[in-house]
DNA sequence: TCAAAAAACGAACGATCGCTCTATTTTTCT
DNA sequence: AGAAAAATAGAGCGATCGTTCGTTTTTTGA
């Protein structure tokens, strides 16, 4: 409990960050927002995103009207376009948005541990304790970056590639020095990645399972160091941990997946 | 080489189904298809999956105009909707088929396997093998199942949650068995999904690697082995195995995901 | 308090959507 | 070969889409 914090320490943490948030989109899209006054900016923008979110994550981004938009924000069409130029427009804000907040706080996590134990670690449970917390925007992400232009869209698969090569990068630190006896380290970072991303994609499946995030995180560190660590001298103290855990809360945009 | 069969042989297992597939849409869907020469519908049904497949799978089902599909499959409005009666209808046509088939092949070499450690093996080359020869079927249904109406929905998600079973049946019965040493063969059976899923899920970003399909099968059942088995001594002989391959052939559907 | 600035409004527009329906072409069968 | 049946064609319909823009409401600042 003194290493690693437990999601509650985590939620706590990051939970704030709802302004900064704001900020970053004004960074980059300042000249497609007519609004002036970053007040309002601030009041509107965030009730758009969640709008946005919401009734995305239900039936598509593509199925979204804008009368929906419009109807969930409480906002009239005009008004809408005041904060973004068009959808195509609203899309990019989402899924940059959410990239360069994820990967901020990420990396912010993972930078402050050294040796590759404890960064492999805080690099999984970090990722899928953040999954938790922004799961709407993780979930966005995933689903609707395929429908960005060409332009963005190789923005959007260096950011992949990006946390990809974080945890590769980690991998082969590890084995550098001796402790990860892993043959293919690009295989293995894809397969962590993998099994990261399923809390978030299919969120719904373990909410029905009441698995907690705690849970689903110290089985995927444990599955990870079982493969990689050379001696398990490292994974002790995971044994006698308890599994009794918080509450199992509900959570929205419950979808379908297939096989 | 003569347990476990190479991608190759498998293929040539499994190519001829096409016509096969296409019994299976009639005998579910024969009251809304209105053509009645059983030739003229395998001529046509194909090319129609063919084309929304590659378009949907583009694009995304819901951006998919019915002139678009118009235009690939070079049959005109009014005759495309001889073969279905509305764009709802074809994607329940798409997701059952997929669905089916790809249970029924599944099942049948799972079933040929008796001992858990042979059947584990088999259920997940099976699957990566089958979601690379029918890779636009898995990444549609992966998509598109979330936009099913709320009746069919449900039908969807108990195919999903079977595909689980298998795995988790085998889990089990190799713990009963004392071969397997998973503590949760739940979460077990999830990961497993979630990394036999990334084949087809994030095909582009393998082939973009050069990673062949039989590397990553093979990989994802030693990262499974040594997680599960008891000894290792069922995981001798993969060591030695040649990483050299055939063919890097080209893949359609390149898509994009985050994080 | 009262113009000026900012923000919000919502009807209306052109484009495109899924889909229908009649006309036409192709195939089948005696 | 020719009539019946099957299949295809493609213009057109109403609905809905994203977006615009003149107007109204709210907020700001001296």
């Amino acid at each position: 409990m003194e290493d690693l914090t437990s999601f509650e320490v985590f939620k706590q943490q990051v939970t704030l960050s709802q302004q900064e948030i704001c900020r970053e989109v004004f960074k980059y899209h300042r000249k497609t927002i007519s609004i002036k006054k970053e007040k309002t900016l601030d009041k509107n923008l965030m009730r758009i995103f969640d709008a946005a979110l919401k009734i995305s994550n239900q039936k598509g981004f593509k199925a979204m009207s804008m009368r929906d938009l419009s109807r969930e924000t409480k906002l009239s069409m005009g008004g809408l376009y005041a904060y973004f130029s068009g959808k195509e427009d609203l899309l990019e804000m989402l899924l940059r948005t959410g990239r360069t907040t994820i990967r901020r706080i990420l990396r912010m996590h993972v930078d402050q541990e050294n040796d590759p134990v404890s960064r492999l670690r805080t690099a999984i449970q970090t990722h899928i304790f953040l999954s938790e917390v922004l799961q709407p925007w993780f979930y966005f992400s995933y689903m609707e970056a395929r429908h960005l232009n060409p332009t963005y869209k190789a923005e959007a698969k260096a950011g992949e590639l990006g946390t990809e090569k974080l945890f590769m990068d980690i991998i082969e630190q590890g084995r550098a020095q001796g402790l990860f006896g892993v043959r293919d380290s690009v295989l293995t970072a894809s397969v962590i990645k993998a099994m990261v991303q399923d809390w978030y994609v299919k969120r719904w499946k373990y909410a029905g399972r009441q698995v907690t995030v705690d849970q689903y995180a110290w089985f995927v560190i444990s599955c990870v160091e079982r493969f990689c660590l050379i001696k398990d001298s490292h994974s002790l103290g995971w044994n006698e941990f308890s599994w009794i855990n918080d509450s199992n809360e509900e959570r929205t945009g419950g979808s379908s997946w297939p096989f």
